[in-house]
RNA sequence: GGGGGUGUAGCUCAGUUGGUUAGAGCGAUCGCCUGUCACGCGAUAGGUCGCGGGUUCGAGUCCCGUCACUCCCGCCA
């Protein structure tokens, strides 16, 4: 027998009636009569009431035991009275009578109260991370995360995928995020990169032949924090196939996705063939490359409006004069919303940094026109011009924006968003999956002016080969694609570039010359050259896949022991000077403030 | 690197226009209480009002600086 627990805490019920029983568990609460002393025992699995009155030798103790102490507790389990019975707790039929108890682990007083569900500032919880996980909610949490873990290992396994650990001391990539280093001891002056993905990696798997290869790997960034996004490390669900096209790659992950988020959430999924979104079109309809698609509001574009004769909004017409856009967020029925709601979004707008909102109504008396601080400035030929476009109806709204066309986006992005939660259109209870594709292969550095990759440079451009317009970089469209749920990037991939020369020659373009590009990516523009199937993959964010089933807004509510946004960890005082002998093994010395 | 928010008891917070000795709930300690499940009741202890400077007869409150946490922008192939 066990000598810590013949049971559970959430096991025991009247079929255990009359037993003897031995149950070891944390302290949740006390109850404290005098002298009759209730006390809530919780280990992982739930609660049991246990009880003791004064007449038990152990009482005087038990009474002055301190919250969260661990103890074994040996007695019988007796049926609670009818009017006693505690529904909400799996247990709550049955209680056990201590006979005797012994403390197993002693616990000071708390920084902070372990059974309640009030919030706490997050140094706290981060400090005593061990405590805060002991609170139901994240404890469920991290319990989640672990069968959502189990679950894709267990389906990616049935579909053929072959689990491989890759290198985490790796070397350093240019392009992409800032790298973690490591310093090498035995080759002085040189370090070791922590690997920002498996990339290169999975591609060599494909090139040794493997065909199907999955890991949950850790991925390395040294990026500034935000609510959704750790500082430091996160994981992927890291997968990629050979003799596959893009098509091939969405169905295996449309129905890995499709069952786990029905298996671990109660939300509908809008839709289980996810939509395929070009990105140009995103962009133009969304503002964005993340929609959330359970928002219904469309962005438009009205910049030919601002051209017309009978168009007398001269702000805007100067504008679109030397260059600028106006674009357009319809709301569907608004005529009736008060003044307030409006001239709250426009003032909203300004505090994003945008020179605010121009907005109207559409009314029709005898004939259409629009109603609101610009309204006067437009004819009612235009108007019928904007319906048509826009499909407006009499008592819709729109709100205009105007300005340069990546601010004008970036604005109609944020107030589509924004005016989609005043409204209150967003249906909270569902998924919105989508797949964004068609990613230019190339983007313009607006700073440098230079041409980067707008993503993978490892990607296959699309299109015939042969025919590539290298003339035209930005006109080269990517096999790169994202899925997006409910607004948040869940994942990127690509089907690969397998073929060296015309990698040499999409580096070419970026300013790389062969040289370069052999140097910075041996291993792999090496292994391509000695045949290289062709291959694809992607790798969804496990970290957002289980905040978006935990219905969490912050990564560190499913992470167990995560980093504060400054990157340390405040529970083992990481990072943490090293001695300086350390430093002189490493061959480093620290410069001093 | 930049912008916003927060910082008062172990924890969560209140603190009015600058005005007496800075309060409450939870927790802690002590006492009372035999059917609670957020048990109840009474008492006690507990404060560098983040830190530094300034204005003022007087600062938790106003001003300047600074630190910490957090959210956002930049960054994140």
């Amino acid at each position: 027998m066990n000598k810590y627990r013949t049971h559970n805490c959430s096991e025991l019920s009247k079929t255990n009636k009359d037993q003897s029983v031995v149950l070891s568990g944390w302290i949740n609460k006390k109850r404290d009569h005098g002298n009759l002393l209730f006390i809530d025992l919780r280990d992982n699995y739930g609660l049991t009431q246990c009880v003791v009155d004064k007449s038990n030798k152990y009482f005087k103790e038990l009474e002055k035991i301190q919250l969260e102490s661990v103890v074994k507790i040996t007695g019988k389990v007796v049926e609670r009275s009818k009017d006693t019975i505690n529904s909400e707790l799996k247990t709550g039929e049955v209680e056990v009578n201590i006979n005797e108890f012994e403390i197993l682990g002693h616990c000071r007083e708390l920084p902070m109260p372990v059974f309640s569900d009030q919030e706490y500032a997050e140094e706290i919880r981060l400090k005593y991370r061990f405590l805060d996980l002991r609170r139901k909610k994240i404890h469920q949490n991290i319990i989640l995360r672990s069968q959502v873990i189990s679950f894709i290992r267990n389906e990616m396994t049935k579909l053929g995928f072959l689990e491989f650990q890759t290198p985490i001391l790796t070397s350093s990539s240019p392009e992409g995020a800032r790298d973690f280093l490591v310093p090498s001891r035995l080759n002085p002056g040189k370090f070791y990169a922590l690997p920002q993905a498996p990339q290169q990696f999975k591609q060599l798997i494909m090139v040794s032949g493997f065909d199907k290869y999955f890991q949950i790997a850790p991925c390395f960034r040294d990026e500034d924090a935000r609510a959704d996004r750790s500082p430091g490390e996160f994981y992927q669900l890291d997968l990629e196939m050979s003799f596959v096209e893009q098509e091939d790659v969405f169905k295996v992950v449309e129905k890995l996705l499709v069952n786990l988020f029905k298996k671990f959430s109660s939300k509908k999924l809008l839709q289980e063939k996810f939509p395929r979104i070009p990105y140009d079109e995103a962009m133009m309809k969304y503002g964005t490359d993340k929609p959330d698609l359970r928002n219904p509001l469309l962005i438009y574009d009205l910049t030919n409006i601002f051209t017309r004769e009978d168009v007398k909004f001269e702000i805007f017409k100067k504008l679109v004069k030397s260059g600028s856009k106006v674009r357009c967020i319809l709301t569907k029925k608004t005529k009736d919303k008060p003044r307030s709601f409006f001239d709250n979004i426009d003032k909203w707008a300004k505090e994003q940094g945008a020179s605010g909102l121009a907005y109207f109504t559409i009314e029709k008396d005898k004939n259409i026109s629009a109603k609101g601080p610009v309204g006067k400035f437009f004819s009612e030929e235009a108007l019928k011009e904007i319906m048509k476009i826009t499909s407006a109806e009499v008592g819709d709204s729109m709100f205009f924006a105007c300005g340069k066309i990546n601010e004008v986006v970036k604005i109609c992005a944020l107030a589509r968003e924004k005016i989609g939660q005043d409204l209150d259109i967003i249906d909270k209870d569902k998924f919105s999956f989508c797949w964004i594709v068609d990613y230019p292969m190339f983007e313009k550095n607006s700073e440098t002016n230079k041409i980067q990759f707008s993503h993978n440079p490892f990607s296959m451009p699309q299109g015939d080969l042969n025919k590539l317009d290298f003339k035209n970089p930005l006109s080269i469209k990517a096999y790169q694609y994202d899925i997006v749920c409910n607004g948040v990037e869940l994942s990127s991939g690509a089907i690969r570039n397998h073929i060296p020369e015309l990698m040499y020659k999409l580096f070419s373009l970026v300013g790389y010359d062969k040289n370069q590009v052999e140097e910075k990516f041996s291993g792999m523009i090496n292994a391509l050259s000695y045949g290289a199937p062709p291959h694809g993959g992607i790798a969804p964010g496990i970290d957002r896949i289980v905040m978006l089933l935990a219905n969490e807004k912050n990564i560190r509510e499913v992470t167990m022991f995560p980093m504060n946004q400054n990157a340390q960890d405040l529970m083992m005082d990481a990072p943490s000077e090293v001695s300086a002998d350390q430093l002189k093994e490493l061959n480093l010395s620290l410069k001093k403030k």
